[in-house]
DNA sequence: GTCTATACGGCGATAGAC
DNA sequence: GTCTATCGCCGTATAGAC
């Protein structure tokens, strides 16, 4: 019922935190408000458990960058700043999704990394696909140079999140925000006309 | 003795790859060739053991960007670029120390992480000045643009190789050489005068 | 579906013989 | 310094009452 979802969100959080061997079925079940047997009614298996959240948030993943890309915005230079802003505020204001994400594509627990790759590279692909369309308008609309193809391009900003967001741990909110900035200006001034 | 040293060496890949709570006494134990008890003889805990690892690996993370930087090269964007290549090539080919460095630095085991973040700030800003002369030098000698500056540059570079670390996991070696590729282009591209 | 009780193994760590 | 033996604890997971 509305516990199957809780015990989802819950551990979601515990996992992104202290990762997947730092993360008991007792504690889940403590933040859950419940016993840890209760759990084994939901999920038959940690795993099983730590394999669904992470499901769904390769599937968030594409949604999150879909949602950042404003329609609405006048330009492609603003299309992708107004983006990469968002991601940036996202990661830095601790949201849990993000967190897992980025710590689980990189260091998956060690039975698990193999289920979970192809899926990973599958919405990585997505993803990056939602931001070729963008720079290619923008190379067509002569903001973007055409010396570069689209899809290196895109490479390029997902490499500079990621690289971002391993700052997070070590620095402060302002700090990340600052650096954020003066990548994004490099990143402009190397991609635009 | 000798065994002191084997057991940082060994448990230095372990932690590695399998993460702190990933990595028992008894695993490490095995590697090294003696038995479990016999760890507590030079290392008073898991918790110190893990501590010297990670100190040496922030040391030793100034000195391979120091080593990085080729004295000879012709050019600023020579050195810039062959550095950059020695990161990711080091990185792609799974050496065990930048794989822990990358991988704790982002996520430290749960108590363990304030003691080590006062040295690592300390060690990649050290790491970052070392880069800042080089973009200083190529300002001065009208390579790199004067409009941004060298800290800026600098902090730009060290976010494109752990947003390539990050790929690391998931693509295989010549993706990520592939992909370093074009994110260096578009980087010089970004710099330059 | 949630509970209590329990099984069983591996964990970090210590004691003490050699 | 390394071993065997052992401690106490907590991990995942199951059985069975309600």
């Amino acid at each position: 019922m509305h516990t199957k979802e809780k015990i989802l969100e819950e551990s979601l959080e515990l996992f992104a935190i202290n990762g997947y061997e730092g993360t008991s079925m007792t504690k889940i079940a403590d933040k859950v408000g419940i016993k840890k047997s209760s759990l084994y009614a939901h999920y038959k298996s940690k795993e099983v458990l730590f394999v669904e959240v992470a499901k769904e948030m390769v599937d968030q993943n594409v949604e999150f960058v879909r949602r950042s890309l404003d329609e609405q915005a006048p330009d492609v230079k603003t299309v992708l700043y107004k983006s990469f802003k968002t991601h940036i505020h996202d990661m830095a204001t601790d949201d849990a999704s993000i967190q897992f994400y980025n710590r689980f594509m990189q260091n998956p627990p060690n039975g698990l990394g193999g289920e979970l790759t192809a899926s990973v590279e599958k919405s990585e692909k997505q993803a990056r696909g939602l931001l070729e369309n963008v720079i290619a308008k923008g190379q067509a609309s002569k903001e973007v140079t055409a010396d570069l193809d689209a899809t290196s391009i895109a490479h390029m900003y997902f490499c500079l999140i990621e690289g971002l967001a391993n700052e997070t741990t070590v620095y402060t909110l302002e700090e990340v925000e600052r650096h954020a900035e003066s990548v994004w200006v490099i990143f402009w001034r190397g991609v635009k006309i």
